[in-house]
DNA sequence: CATTCAACATACAGTCTGTATGTAAGCGCA
DNA sequence: TGCGCTTACATACAGACTGTATGTTGAATG
């Protein structure tokens, strides 16, 4: 019974301000970018000092990761949510691309995930996450796709990274003011055009 | 008949100033990261002052950017000179890809190219840039294939983009250790995927 | 209840970026 | 060929930022 101003035990003022922490430095990483936003701006946003950032993050970088972490995880929160279970393997796909094109259209998601995570991170850190979050839903479907033999048998972390790139650039593109369904269209092409013997897919998608 | 030390002309100072500070600046670059390498060591490198880069460039970043062009442009310049154009469209497709992964595989050259690039410069100017050098030859590889309908037609822009992508990120997952032969299986299916009636195309890469 | 430790706030050192100012050499021109 | 203007820098400076070191207060603990 003490959620006063006062009284508050150690756990749940780490908790908080570690939250408060990284919600102003989303919101300005976001808005901005990670370069562009200093640590005095994120602090005076989130209504502490750097001395409460230095204390809980390592350094600034250490931030933008908890950043990304939670965002990743969120947007893969997104789709799995989207995406019931009883589907077709292929249908299946189809519905978590959409969510996923659908789950990166939130402002300043695609400067965070897809151009500021891996130039900060870099390449390595950035898909150990997107394996972890994001990409296993993908990579699990293509595997069962395979399995089903809806399609050609391909080394999975190849094609589940190479697959989640086109995705990117999609989302990148369509946010930047390119025609959606253009890219929707060549998505499906190319992940149709995997399949081995032609096996005729339901109906074309217009 | 002045080469000597002394005596040049302005326009060749310039030049050779210009060309010694994007020198420099692509070696940091390329060996450590924009983010990380200031203007106090590029010039230094370099064999200038500060005074000399903000005298030929507005800021640190339009050097980037001078130093990025360059790079693109070496690189769709040994694309284009490994591929002859007496070949059928997929092949010269294949070709070109292979002539792409290889030109990436220069040292830093990925990340200079496919991680600061973006963030720095942003998606839209890579775009531009690349729309300009390297991407052009493949989507011309591309209309011309769907052209002598060997491949579905679809919009080439979105094609373009996405297949770059793919390209892209087999590249930096090759230079990160990846399987490379992994990655060009997978490349080569998706384009094979793209062809409209199950064309046999010629044997099999091995 | 005394001590230890966690959670901060404050102060500081070093570095970087961009700009303003100064200077010497090139260049057009009478 | 001398004179004014401009280019190509070098130097000096102001502001901001990052990370660290130090101090302080309240919670946890035996």
């Amino acid at each position: 019974m003490q959620q006063e101003s006062g009284r508050r035990s150690n756990r749940d003022r780490t908790e908080a301000t570690r939250a408060d922490l990284i919600r102003a430095a989303r919101k300005l990483f976001t808005e901005k970018s990670y370069a562009e936003t200093g640590t005095p701006e994120i602090v005076a946003e989130a209504g502490v000092t750097r001395g409460a950032l230095y204390h809980h993050f390592a350094d600034k970088q250490a931030l933008f990761a908890a950043v990304i972490e939670q965002e990743a995880a969120a947007v893969a929160a997104e789709i799995e949510q989207a995406s019931p279970p009883p589907l077709s393997a292929r249908d299946a796909l189809i519905a978590g691309s959409d969510a996923y094109l659908k789950a990166m259209h939130a402002p300043g998601r695609t400067r965070l995930l897809l151009l500021d995570g891996p130039a900060v991170l870099g390449r390595a850190a950035m898909d150990e996450i997107d394996n972890r979050h994001g990409n296993r839903s993908l990579r699990e479907g293509l595997v069962a796709a395979m399995r089903a033999q809806a399609m050609t048998r391909l080394p999975a972390e190849a094609l589940t990274a190479l697959l989640a790139a086109a995705f990117d650039r999609a989302a990148l593109a369509i946010e930047a003011g390119g025609a959606a369904e253009d890219y929707r269209v060549v998505l499906m092409s190319l992940i149709d055009g995997l399949a081995p013997a032609r096996a005729p897919g339901p109906a074309r998608t217009r």
